[in-house]
DNA sequence: ATGTTTCCACCTAGGTGAAAACTT
DNA sequence: AAGTTTTCACCTAGGTGGAAACAT
């Protein structure tokens, strides 16, 4: 098993900054939807020829339920819920690979999506609206089958709050900026 | 090793038979396109817990440049070229995986694309127009790392002639039939 | 009121055949 | 003349935010 220098770079750690610095969120829908920005990985220091599992899992922050207040621009905890369902894995598509092929390229996680629908059965991750959560990222080598190492990145630059409907136009407008799918481009 | 009774079926046999019987085409050119139709497989009698690939290459079935003759709506033998280059094998993308996901559903090789240039570098399929050809599907197993299994299935019906504009219109009309990103549907 | 769902116009991304331009 | 490359209008497929309708 590898135990000396495994590292795992956010690619896109300046846009993520960008949102956080104004307090990111994300949408949830019943049919699911993207998180942008994606989470984009670059792996160091894997054994080239060992098999590795690249998961993400996002877990609530607190117990805490939050709303937006307009005048103040901020998030402020409004009641706790209790958080009852485990939060579900989402396994990149690209696993199991070798460590050779996952340190080539960077990982995108841009397929993972997001629901507020507790019976998805799409493989999507179930969140909470308008709670904070944090995404995780395990490395999985699977060098024996008995005797798996597992090893989590935690970048807090990720952290979001959850949304139906974005509160913070701040948010709408660098989404736009910077999601080509978001329309509006050309508009200032 | 699974020595019993492991079959390959193709999915959608009607549909190819129905171009083979007037002389499948496929265009290749320079960047790169898909075969219509694909490959698609079901497989039955794999170990569900063993490791395989799956792979496709196409092999020239002899070394003859074919031209197609208008007004007898054949393809006609033509001089010989020598074939140099070896071919090019395309593991579908979702290898390695275990017995129990190849058979849980159909196997799709929609991304398969054939190019006519040499130098490509995107691992498409190499082939030379107005020759003919035949795909070959293989199975390998990854058991132990030093003993690989390796099953070929040939589908006669997959054959078919190379080209860069198609030559006869009962296959033009045909694609446009049946394959959704082909324009003209509407018409008669 | 406040939060959610549905629908939609608008976009990205990329797979078609046809026609024109090009090559030999 | 025969075959190839380029370009393009037209399509599929699906990711956006926003508005309106809906739910509580």
């Amino acid at each position: 098993a590898p135990a000396a220098p495994v590292s795992v770079d956010l690619v896109n750690n300046e846009l993520w900054r960008k949102f956080h610095e104004i307090g990111t969120e994300m949408i949830i829908t019943k049919a699911g939807r993207r998180m942008f920005p994606s989470i984009k990985l670059n792996m160091k220091g894997l054994d080239p020829g060992c098999l590795y599992i690249i998961a993400i899992d996002i877990l609530p922050v607190d117990n805490n339920r939050y709303r937006y207040v307009y005048h103040s621009s901020q998030w402020m905890a409004a009641g706790t819920t209790e958080s009852c369902t485990p939060p579900r894995t989402y396994v990149h598509p690209d696993s199991p690979a070798t460590g050779d092929v996952w340190m080539k390229q960077p990982i995108t996680f841009d397929k993972l999506k997001l629901t507020n629908n507790e019976q998805n059965k799409k493989g999507h991750l179930i969140l909470h609206s308008m709670h904070k959560y944090q995404p995780r990222i395990h490395l999985i080598s699977i060098d024996d089958v008995i005797r798996d190492d597992v090893i989590t990145f935690v970048f807090p630059e990720c952290a979001f709050t959850t949304v139906t409907a974005y509160q913070n136009q701040q948010i709408t407008r660098l989404k736009i900026d910077r999601n080509p799918f978001a329309k509006g481009k050309c508009a200032v």
